[in-house]
DNA sequence: CCTGCTAGGATTGTCGACAATCTGTTATAA
DNA sequence: TTATAACAGATTGTCGACAATCCTAGCAGG
């Protein structure tokens, strides 16, 4: 059901071309069906998507400033080759933005919210004993609930900062590195955790508490590419 | 001489027409060349700088991605009309990724680069003592040595957001609103104690001076607004 | 006098073709 | 055999023209 009904704000309106088309050429890619390094031929997506190349080369544009793709001239354009030094660095632009803006929504977060924010979680919750926290928890539900947070903060930029740029990035990589929630216990008793600061009205502790929770999951990523670099390196010895 | 060689990464290399374009137009529109607000003709825009209609919309693409312009299908294009909701928003976004950045600046930045902010500080202290704070340092000084403290991050993903992308609305708005930095003096002292603090490789320390700094800008941009509004209201009374 | 419709003009969106640049190959010479 | 240079093919960058949509002025009707 879910899908990614989150992130495009405009249903089916009539759009231009190159709109349509980015966006599902930004799903393509966040989805892995183009692969990450590939070269992007323009005549050839032109010919898949049944258009020209002037919209094609717009929407290009566009992904190029979403970072999901590179560009370089007279040379063309690849999709964003994921390097884990990339992802770390977004996590911890993350935790500096979620952070504030979850100091925001302790503020200006309604109380109609935050009660949906409790619903989301027990949906989440009954998700996990049902099927082991597997399948929709892992992937979007997580950034479900962030989301809803930045939401809260009723800070445009800073949604739009997170929920339009970054947030693709964040499930390219996911799908990519196949990267488990790794605790969603866990990770769920912390979401509740936060929601409970925020219903509290207490912005630093409600800070604090998302600021701890992007970050233990930047270390468990870091621990994780480590010890597979390490076996990497084992191999050889 | 400064200009805005911060911002620029590639000299004067063999780009393409959109880019270079694309930065003609983004100076004209952050300088107010292009006053807020105002509609943007492709026809006559194309004219101007002497390119065709093509390249130019690839060049608002990226106008439109970097929140200098805002879009409508079938209708046009218009200049970000500046309003005070969205200054203080990026405050607070500021606030959250300088803060952070400033964190990682403590960790990472090499003694000689800061040596050398510590030479751009007194340069301030110069420029403000003669020319009595006025001219450069209200204008893109301050952002210099904002600049220099994301780039010590070494968190290339962090100094494309703060560099690439919300510096120029920044820079737009200090133009707009004519902001200046309204105690160069205090500004140039706190500046100091963030670059002591770094120095002294104090990350936490370093996050929340600069968070700190960030913060008193913004309210003072909001007191100021709150009483410029008040006096328009006074005018009815 | 005001309201709703229509036609004209202008602007945006899209397309196909041409020019400029790069990449890979091949031929030639040291 | 290796290295250099020219050539061919393909790809990207740019342009002008056509189609679709929107804004406005004018007019008919109430």
């Amino acid at each position: 059901m879910a899908d990614i009904k989150i992130m495009n704000d405009a249903p089916v309106e009539s759009r231009t071309l190159a709109d349509k088309v980015c966006e599902q050429i930004i799903n393509a890619i966040v989805v892995g069906e183009i692969p990450p390094g590939q070269k992007i031929s323009e005549p050839e997506l032109a010919r898949i998507y049944g258009i020209s190349r002037g919209p094609l080369r717009e929407a290009m544009r566009r992904l190029e400033a979403l970072r999901l793709i590179e560009r370089k001239p007279h040379i063309g354009a690849r999709v964003v080759k994921l390097n884990e030094k990339e992802l770390i660095e977004i996590y911890r632009v993350r935790e500096a933005l979620e952070g504030m803006a979850c100091r925001m929504a302790a503020e200006f977060m309604t109380d109609e919210e935050i009660a949906s924010l409790r619903v989301l979680l027990d949906e989440h919750d009954r998700s996990i004993t049902q099927l082991d926290g597997q399948s929709y928890f892992q992937k979007e539900g997580d950034l479900d609930f962030h989301y809803r947070i930045v939401q809260g903060s009723k800070n445009d930029t800073l949604l739009e900062l997170l929920g339009s740029d970054l947030y693709h990035l964040v499930r390219m990589y996911r799908y990519q590195f196949s990267i488990s929630s790794s605790r969603p216990t866990r990770a769920l008793k912390e979401h509740r955790q936060i929601v409970d600061a925020i219903e509290a009205r207490d912005p630093e502790l409600a800070e604090i508490l998302m600021r701890r929770h992007v970050s233990a999951a930047r270390k468990n990523i870091e621990e994780k590419l480590n010890i597979s670099t390490d076996l990497k390196g084992e191999k050889h010895g």
